[in-house]
DNA sequence: AAGGCCGATGTAAACGATTACATCCGCGGG
DNA sequence: CCCGCGGATGTAATCGTTTACATCGGCCTT
C-alpha cells in the first residue's frame, strides 16, 4: 500500500485519468461507419472521398468535437509543426520583441513554438536540446557563450538549427546576428562629429558576443581618430546598477571625457540616473549615449541617443531561415547573415542643442504618435 | 511525374529525409546486447536492473547520444511534461514577465512550455486550442475577451486549464486574477489623501477586463468621497497615444482636474510627455499617476507614481497551479484567486515635494542599486 | 533435495495516428 | 461478354516508446 511512497503523502487511487480520454479516431470511424483511414483522409484532405462522404463525416467530426492526437500524428508523420526556441535568460523588452518576431513568422505558416528559458551551464543546455528530441522539427537558439560544442554534440546529424548572435562565428551553423561592430562604429563617429575627442566606453559583460563586437567598434573607431586610450574602457555587465557605479570612475579620469557611450541602454540609463544625483548635466556637462533604442530611452530626461537593433527582425529571420530549411530549402552551405543597426539622435549627446533643435523636438513627439 | 505538383517548384527526390535518423532505442538496445526493455528502464531509473548492466548501458547511452523521442513517449505515457500557453497579444514588458514566471515555475519541475501567440478571433482560438491535443498537459489562457465559452466547448470534459485575468467569472474554471479594482481606489485614495478633489481618468480599451475593473475602482473610490463626475472620464485604449491625446481633453475641462490618473503606464508616460511640450508642470500643476509599475516608471522624468502589478507572480501561479493538478492534487472545485496589488508611491503625484521627499530621494536611489 | 520466491531480463501489446497496398465495384472498349 | 482501369474505401504495417506479464536462474527454506 505505502511502498515506494515518497515523503509526500500520494495515497491516491492509482492511474485515475488526468483527463476524460479524449475521442479517437477509431471512434469517429465507428460513429461514422467508415474505416479510419477514411476519416483520416478527410481530416488531412487528401486524395479521393466521395463528396457526401466526406459531408458526413465532416458532421461526425464536428459532433464528437474531434481534434488528432497531435504526438501520434508526428510520430509516424515526422513533423511536429513545432519550432525549439532556447534562450539563456529573459532580459525584458529583448526578449519579448524577439519571441514575438519568431512567433509571428512561424504562425504564419501554422507552427508552434515549444520555448525553453534559461540553460546556466552546458549540461543543462545539453539536456534541453535532448529533450527536444522528437518535439520539434527545428531550434532557434540563442546562447552567448554555449558555442557550436555543445549544440554539434547533441543535436543529430543534420538537425536544422539557426543560432542567433552566436559567440565563436563557426562556420558551421546557420547564424544570423545584428551589426554591433557597425553600429558601435558609426556611433563614435557620431559623438566625434559634435566634437567630442575623449569619448568613454562602457563594457557589456565579457564572453558576451554582443558586447565584444561593441567593444570592438568602439576601439576601431577611435583608434582610426587616434584617440584610443585604454583608460577610457570602463568594465560593466549589461546592467543598469554598472552604469550607474560606473559614473563615479569616469568622473576621476583626467583629462575628463566629454562623452560617454554605454555598451548598451540600460547602462546609460543607470548613468544617466548618477549624473543627476551628482548634479552633472547632461548633455552640457557630458553626452551619454546607448545601445539597442530600447522603448524607455526615448521617454527618459534627456532622451537618449542609441543604436537600433531589429531585434523582432532577428527573431522573424531565424525563423523564415528555419522555415525555409524545413519546407526544402536547397539549403547548401550555412550562411552568415549580418542584420544592420541605425542610429537613433536625441538629445542625451548634445544634437539637438544645435541648429535645427526646434524642428528635431517636433520630430520627436512625431516619433511618439507614430 | 508532375501531377498534383503546386504552383511551386517542388521536383526535388521524394522523401529525402529532413534531418539524419536519429537513433532510436532499438539500436540502442542491439548495441548493449540487451532488450528494449533494459533500455528503456535504465533510461528512466525504473525498477531492478543490475548496476553491472545499468552502468553498461549509461556508456552505450552515452556514445549512442541516444535521446528518447518525445512524441513516442508521450503517446504511451499520456504526458507530454509541457504546458500549453495561449496569449491575446504580446504587449512588451507585461508578456516577457508573464512568461518568466511561467517558465521559471514549470522548469523547476521539468516541464516546458507550448506557446502560441496572438488568437485574433474565436475561431482562430478554437483553431489553437485543439491543435494543443495531445501536445500539451494542460493550458494557461490570458484572453481578455475570449471567455470560457470557446474554451469549453474545446477542450476534453476535465482537462487542466488555468485562465488569467479572464472576463466573465465563469466560475467553471480556476481562474487566478490581479486585484485591479483594490489597486484602483488605493490610488485614488492616495491622491485624494494628498490633497486632490478633481482626478481625472483615463480609461483602457473597452471590453477589457483589467480595464474595466481599473474603471469601476476608480469610480467607487471617487464616489465614496463625492467627487465623482463621468466627464472626468477620459476614453483610452492603454497605448502611449492615448494618454498623449488625452491632454488636451484635459486640459479643456473646467475647472480642471489636479490630476489625472492614468489606466496604465504607458497612457501616463504618454500624457506627461503631452504635458512637457505643452509646458505644463508635473507635478506642480497636474499630479500624474499610472497602473502596472512597468520598470520605465522609476526612470522617467517625474519618476511615476504607480501601481504595481506582481505579472511575474502571476505567472507562476498559474503555473504552480497547474502543476498541481498535474501532479494529482485533488482539484475539487475551480478557485477563483486574486493576487494584491501595491501602491508605488513616487514623485509624479507630489508626495515628495512634502516634508520627508530628501529621504524618498535616497530610497529612490537604493530603489534602483536593488 | 525440492519448492517457492525474488531479482533480472525478455516478449509483445498497447498508444493513435498515416499511408502503401489490397479490395471492390461500375463502366467503357475491344 | 470479358478485361482492365480507376475511383472509393478498407486492411494492416508502421512510427518509438512504456509496461504488464512471462521467463529464467539462483538461493533460501523446510
Amino acid at each position: 500500500m505505502e511502498r515506494r511512497s515518497s515523503a509526500v503523502s500520494e495515497s491516491r487511487q492509482p492511474r485515475r485519468p488526468r483527463s476524460a480520454p479524449a475521442v479517437t479516431i477509431k471512434e469517429v470511424a465507428r460513429e461514422a461507419g467508415v474505416s479510419v483511414a477514411t476519416i483520416s483522409r478527410v481530416v488531412n484532405d487528401k486524395s479521393p472521398v466521395r463528396e457526401e462522404t466526406r459531408r458526413h463525416i465532416r458532421g461526425v467530426v464536428e459532433r464528437l468535437r474531434y481534434a488528432p492526437h497531435g504526438a501520434a500524428r508526428s510520430l509516424i508523420t515526422r513533423q511536429t509543426h513545432t519550432l525549439g526556441v532556447l534562450l539563456p535568460d529573459l532580459f525584458g523588452e529583448f526578449f519579448s520583441e524577439l519571441i514575438r518576431g519568431i512567433d509571428l513568422t512561424a504562425r504564419q505558416r501554422g507552427y508552434h513554438l515549444l520555448y525553453s528559458g534559461s540553460h546556466g551551464d552546458r549540461s543543462e543546455t545539453e539536456a534541453m536540446v535532448r529533450a527536444m528530441r522528437g518535439r520539434v522539427d527545428g531550434l532557434i537558439v540563442l546562447s552567448p557563450d554555449v558555442g557550436r560544442g555543445a549544440l554539434r554534440a547533441n543535436v543529430p546529424e543534420k538537425f536544422p538549427v539557426v543560432l542567433l548572435n552566436s559567440a565563436g562565428g563557426g562556420r558551421s551553423f546557420d547564424t544570423i546576428a545584428v551589426d554591433n561592430f557597425g553600429g558601435a562604429t558609426a556611433m563614435v563617429r557620431h559623438l566625434v562629429g559634435l566634437g567630442h575627442r575623449r569619448v568613454a566606453f562602457i563594457e557589456g559583460p565579457s564572453g558576451n558576443r554582443d558586447a565584444s563586437e561593441r567593444l570592438r567598434g568602439y576601439r576601431e573607431a577611435m583608434r582610426s581618430v587616434g584617440e584610443w586610450s585604454k583608460d577610457l574602457e570602463i568594465p560593466g555587465n549589461f546592467r543598469e546598477e554598472a552604469g550607474y557605479e560606473g559614473c563615479g570612475r569616469i568622473r576621476k579620469l583626467r583629462p575628463r571625457p566629454s562623452a560617454v557611450f554605454a555598451a548598451n541602454d540600460s547602462m546609460a540609463i543607470g548613468l544617466l540616473y548618477a549624473c543627476r544625483e551628482a548634479g552633472v548635466c547632461v548633455p552640457e556637462e557630458l553626452a551619454i549615449a546607448g545601445f539597442d533604442d530600447i522603448p524607455i530611452a526615448r521617454f527618459i530626461t534627456p532622451s537618449l541617443t542609441s543604436v537600433r537593433v531589429p531585434i523582432a527582425e532577428l527573431g522573424a529571420c531565424a525563423a523564415q531561415r528555419l522555415l525555409d530549411v524545413l519546407g526544402g530549402k536547397p539549403a547548401g552551405r550555412p550562411r552568415q547573415e549580418v542584420l544592420p543597426t541605425t542610429l537613433v539622435v536625441r538629445s542625451s549627446c548634445g544634437a539637438m542643442l544645435r541648429p535645427g533643435a526646434r524642428a528635431a523636438g517636433r520630430a520627436g513627439a512625431k516619433e511618439l504618435a507614430g
